[in-house]
Parts: structure tokens; C-alpha cells; sequence
DNA sequence: TCAATTACTTGCATTTTGCAAGTAATACAC
DNA sequence: GTGTATTACTTGCAAAATGCAAGTAATTGA
């Protein structure tokens, strides 16, 4: 491994090619989807109801701190790590609320979820989420 | 096959994920995004920058005809189809521009144009795409 | 009429996904 | 402290998607 990463090319300079190389594939924006509701723990991301396969969720939270669009953390007296979207992660919302608007209008069966799942750890250590409006 | 298509199952009513399984891809973001410019012939969807390959592209845009996004139509006199999109792909342009932006603002290097692409092909036929705000 | 272009398809190598297990390190209950 | 359950992953492999290079029949333009 070299000191610079040299990312592997982009196909362009188009910012929704180059987007799209982050979180075009169908599980990433999940994962933010999670982390924008204050899931926090790997095992919650993995209980949610599309049931993401572990080493996709392994890699893709490895590379959303890679992109610095989430981070990685471990709460004092704990040992196992916790994830939160970092301000480049909280930027997505307008995204994630677009793509969200799109299905609710465009996909009969979909529904909004105003509230986080009721998993009691996703509560325990995070705030509920500031919500300015529903990713789901 | 039979007279109802039956989908191949959603993974949740969540309309992240279900709009997720529709583009969540890294290739039909950007079939839009063309088809957003006014590009509507075949050969000027793969002459786009990323190039994409012409067996993806002829499935992206099967799989946009399919769920009502794009629509495949022949011009008067003409044998060589164009594609445009339906109200449904329209509204999808604030995911574009949401995206758009969020690559803009976060990814260094790209950049925003503002003109369609200048291959004369793509002005003949289609108005100059009105936008409404820039979607590369 | 004849070459160039268009709108695709086909075949195959490579990469990514999905699934089922496995595992070492915590955390919790007693 | 001890034992059991949980957590946060990894590994291996089959299946599917992607990427690449060619090929082709139907148009189109000169």
C-alpha cells in the first residue's frame, strides 16, 4: 500500500457519475437511511427489515468511513465500536428525502415510517434523530 | 410467461429500498440524467462520458421502459426509435438535482454543466430539455 | 447504390452479490 | 467469577451482474 490512496478513476467529472461511484449500488443508501434514524450498532443495521447480508454491511460501513460520509466510534467504557454519519453524511438528507418523496408518490404499497425501530438499543445511546423529515 | 408480471418481491414497503431496487444501480442515474439533457437516441446514451457498455445500456433502458420512467417512441417518417421520459422519470429530478449537488458540494473536481452535450443529434428532435435547476 | 451508421445481441472473463457457517471478543446473568 | 448469549465481524463458495470485444441486421445519408 502507497502513502496516496490513487482512487481507482473516476468515470467523469459529472458530480451524479461521481455520486453515484459512492452510493450507486442497492444497499449503501440503506445504510444511511439506518444512520439517519440513529442506528447506531452493527447488529441493528443488520436487523433491519431488508436484511442486508453481513459482509455487505461490513463493507459498506467500512466504505462509508473511507468516503468520511460516516464514522466510526467506541462510546468511553464500551468496547464495541458505533457508527454516526459525519456532516458529509448529513448532507445525503436532501437525497435521501428526494429518492424517499419518489417512492411514496410513485410505488403503491410504500409507506412512511415517522418513528426510529423499536430495537431499544438503537434508543439507549443516541438522541432520536433530529428529524427535518422522514427518510423512509 | 404469465399475464401478471409478478415482481420479483420487494424487500420492504420502505420506499428508500423500493426506489433503491428500481435505480439503485451504478448506470441508470446516469441514463436519466441524459435523458433529463434531451438525449434520446441510443448510440448518444453510450457516447455520454462514462461509456457505458451498449448490452447495459440496452437493459437500463428495457428496465425504464418496464417500470414506466422512460418511454421508447418512433418519430413520424422515422424507423430508429427515440426514448423520452414519462411524467413518472420527470419527477425524478430532484433526486438528480439532490445528488447533484451533494456531488458538487462534496466532491472535489467535479463540475456542473449547464448545455447539453454538443452532438447535433440530440438538439434535432427534442426541445432543449427545460431544467430547472443543473442536473451535472 | 453503396458505404457508414444505428440499435442492438452474443459470448465470455471478471467482479460483485448473496447465503450459510464459523469465530474471537465482549456483555450479561447468576 | 463462571457460563451463556450476543456482538461484530470473517470466510468460502455459488449465483448473478458487469465489462469488454465482436458481430449483425436494419436504416440512413451521399
Amino acid at each position: 500500500m502507497s502513502a496516496s490512496p490513487a482512487q481507482p478513476q473516476r468515470r467523469s467529472c459529472c458530480p451524479v457519475a461521481c455520486t453515484l461511484d459512492l452510493l450507486g449500488d442497492r444497499w449503501t443508501l440503506l445504510v444511511i437511511r439506518d444512520l439517519m434514524r440513529g442506528v447506531d450498532r452493527y447488529s441493528d443495521f443488520a436487523a433491519s427489515p431488508e436484511k442486508i447480508a453481513t459482509n455487505i454491511l461490513a463493507d459498506r460501513l467500512d466504505q462509508l468511513v473511507a468516503h468520511g460520509i460516516a464514522e466510526r466510534f467506541t462510546p468511553p467504557g464500551r468496547k464495541h465500536p458505533r457508527y454516526r454519519l459525519t456532516d458529509r453524511g448529513h448532507d445525503l438528507r436532501p437525497v435521501l428525502g428526494a429518492v424517499a418523496d419518489w417512492g411514496l408518490r410513485h410505488i403503491p404499497g410504500t409507506e412512511a415510517r415517522l418513528a426510529p425501530p423499536s430495537t431499544p438499543s438503537a434508543r439507549r445511546t443516541t438522541s432520536p434523530a433530529r428529524r427535518t423529515r422522514n427518510t423512509d
